[in-house]
This record gives C-alpha cells, structure tokens and sequence, in this order.
DNA sequence: GTTCACGGAAACAGATCTGTCTCCTTTATG
DNA sequence: CATAAAGGAGACAGATCTGTTTCCGTGAAC
C-alpha cells in the first residue's frame, strides 16, 4: 500500500468514526485500529488529533457534496424538479443505516471556539450546499433566488437534525419536500405577478 | 446553603459548562470548580456523569420551554401571532452572547446509541416543542394541525442550527419566520377552500 | 546487494478522565 | 450539648487520552 493510499484510508476511518462517534469521544488509538495503522504513521501524516479532524471534515465535505448533487442529477434534469430531487436524496440519506446527522452540524456542536479552522470548514460547507441551492433556483428562472435557497437550506437543515432525533427518518425529508414545494410555488408566484400580462 | 440548593446549583453549572463546551470536552473536575463543590458531592447526588448529564437535560428541558412559551406568550395573544412569535423569541435567543444552539441537537450528535435514556430525553423534548406548535395551529382554527407544525417545526430546527453555525445568528431567525409565514397562509388557504363559500 | 526511508508493535511520558477514599470541619437536629 | 450526616480538600486508583520514542522488520531504489 502506498503511503498516499494510507493516508487517504487513515482520513475515511476517521470520518466513519468521527460521524458515528463523535469527534472527543473517538481516541487515536480507535481510529488506529480500525484502520490497521500504526500511531507513528497518523503521527507522520499529521501533526495532531486535531489536525487528522481537521482532514477528515475537509475531504468528506468534496466527497459529500459530489455524492449529493451527483444523485440529485440523476433523479432528475430540470432545474424546478431538481431542487424538489434535493428532499428526496436527504430522503435515502436518513434512511441509511450509516446515518448519524451531519457531521458539520455534529462539530459545530463539539468545538464551541469561534473562528477555529474547524468551525471554518464548517461553515463553508453550509455556504456550499445553499449556493448549489441558489443555483437551481436561478436556474428555474427565478430572480432574487437567495431568499428562498435560504428558505428551503433552513427545511434541510430542520429534517437533518429532526431525522437524526426521530425513528421515522424518512418523515422528516417527506415533510421538508412539501414545505419546500409550498415556498417554491409561492416564489414563482410572486415572481409572475410583477409580470401579470405572463400568467 | 441546603443540600437541595446544592444539587440544583450543580445542575445549573453543568447545564451552562455542556451547553457551552459539549458533554464529553466537560469533565467533572471542570463542573465541580465552577460549581465551587467537592467531588464527593457531586457523587452524593449523582452515580456518575452520566446521570449528571441526564439531570441536567431533564431540568433545562423543562426551564427552557416554560421560559420559551412565557417570552412567546409575552409578546403576542392571538394564536396566529404566537405561532410567528415563536421566531421572534428565537430571534433573540440566537443573539445572545451565551447560546451555542440547542443542547438536545447537540446531546444527540454526541450520544449515537440509540433508545438510551439520554436520546429519550432530546426526543422528547423536540416532541414537546412541537406540539405546543400544534396546539398554537389547532387554537388557529386550522384542522389537521400536524403537518403544519412539523413544517415549522423544521424551520425552527434548521434556524437553530444555521444561527449556530453563521455569523449573522439572526438573520436564520428572520428568513424562518418569512417562510414560516407563507406556510401558514398556504394552510389557512387550503382550509378555507374546503368552505369557498366562507372565503 | 546495499542503503535508507517507511511502517508496525509497543513501551513510554505526561496529562486528564471518572470514581473512591480518607481526614477533618461544618452544620443541622435531637 | 451531643450526635450524626454532609461537605471540603485532596490523595489515590485505574483507566484512557494524546503524542513521542525505541526497536525491529520490510521493501524499494540505486
């Protein structure tokens, strides 16, 4: 195995673990076992505990954005049924059993410290997934499209949060979609009636 | 001071100390020096930290929602306006200097096993909330006042976990009590197009 | 084949964690 | 006042945590 390969299978260990287990409550030595590694390589690769955290929020953040939006494309192709695609992908993703909540949510929650490059990370993949949002929206031809991506990424947030809380996970993204539908309808309403000859 | 008040001040503190740093980056010793007890007292009281925690979610369960409806109660009488109100209180429990989101969301991202009393307890809790959501809606004159409050109830869940992560904790506030309105309008609608006759 | 960086196993240091115990003082109650 | 329970301070045990180091084996490049 190559040293590039175990670096980036050190760094997928620690985001299963971290996800399921919290950040504190997951050791080195934890981490180390599962990945069939030895401390001197994680300490070869980085510098701290806090640094391999740091690494996994980092990758998982690519590789959770390209999974999401790469399964909201192929459920669908127009930009209006792609956005509602959106609560049907957060659907599967609660019902997975490797589903802990976000992991960024989980962190903010861990590491109080304001300006910290994990909280850092954090809100960065936040701002990520409501311009991807915001980009659909716009794309369905809807001017001013910030307001309502703010919107329908606080109904993704509410049933991350709620599915991760609840037995029936999946309720919650049924729940956030027709919400999400009833705000998208009233934006292109309201977007229509400054054009009242188009309707 | 009295063997009662001491066990609620413990709790306080620990209440403040897990809110603010999380429950496993809290130790014990770190509770019983704000607190200014021993640790034979804590361990009088509580057989572990994990019944402190259990403690302490039980009693700020109950604080924060008397607290929460009083402030919503305070500002408006109409059920319609209670409802929206609700975003209003939010709005100004995101800016204060001592919130660092809800403690249940995250008890839960700490505490992955499932049915243990801790989780029992942040289910409960969100069940409470949302119910007093539903009994606001069903004072409202709207039938079938579930689904609305799960609506809402997401939006508030995702306010809070935006205002955690964002600078602009308020703002998370504003844009829930927007979309919080044209959902319930959506509703009233809906209702009164089973009796057009009364529109 | 020799060299040399890398990795594994594990000891180790030092800090911190939960939980118990001892010793002594305070306080409440008869 | 006397007695008993409770609290404070802190030592202590034992586990676990992060991070370092030692010793030894391996494997690839030259």
């Amino acid at each position: 195995m190559k040293q590039s390969e175990r670096r980036e299978h050190l760094i997928d260990t620690a985001i299963t673990l971290f996800s399921k287990n919290g950040f504190h409550a997951t050791g080195v030595d934890t981490i180390i076992a599962a990945a069939g590694i030895s401390k001197k390589t994680l300490y070869r690769h980085f510098r701290s505990k806090d640094e391999l955290i740091l690494a996994a929020l980092r990758k998982y953040s690519g590789q959770f954005r390209n999974g999401f939006m790469r399964d909201v494309e192929w459920r669908a192709t127009a930009p209006r049924e792609r956005i509602l695609a959106i609560f049907d992908v957060a659907h599967d993703w609660f019902e997975d059993k490797s589903f802990y909540g976000c992991m960024y949510i989980n962190a903010i929650g861990e590491f109080s410290a304001p300006n910290t490059p994990i909280r850092i990370v954090c809100k960065e993949f936040k701002t990520l997934m409501r311009s991807y949002m915001e980009q659909l929206i716009r794309d369905m031809g809807i001017d001013n499209a910030e307001p309502l991506s703010e919107e329908l990424a606080l109904l993704l947030e509410g049933a991350i949060v709620t599915a991760q809380v609840s037995e029936n996970k999946g309720h919650a993204a049924t729940v956030a979609k027709s919400a999400a539908q009833a705000l998208i309808e009233k934006a292109e309403k309201g977007h229509s009636q400054i054009m009242p000859s188009e309707a």
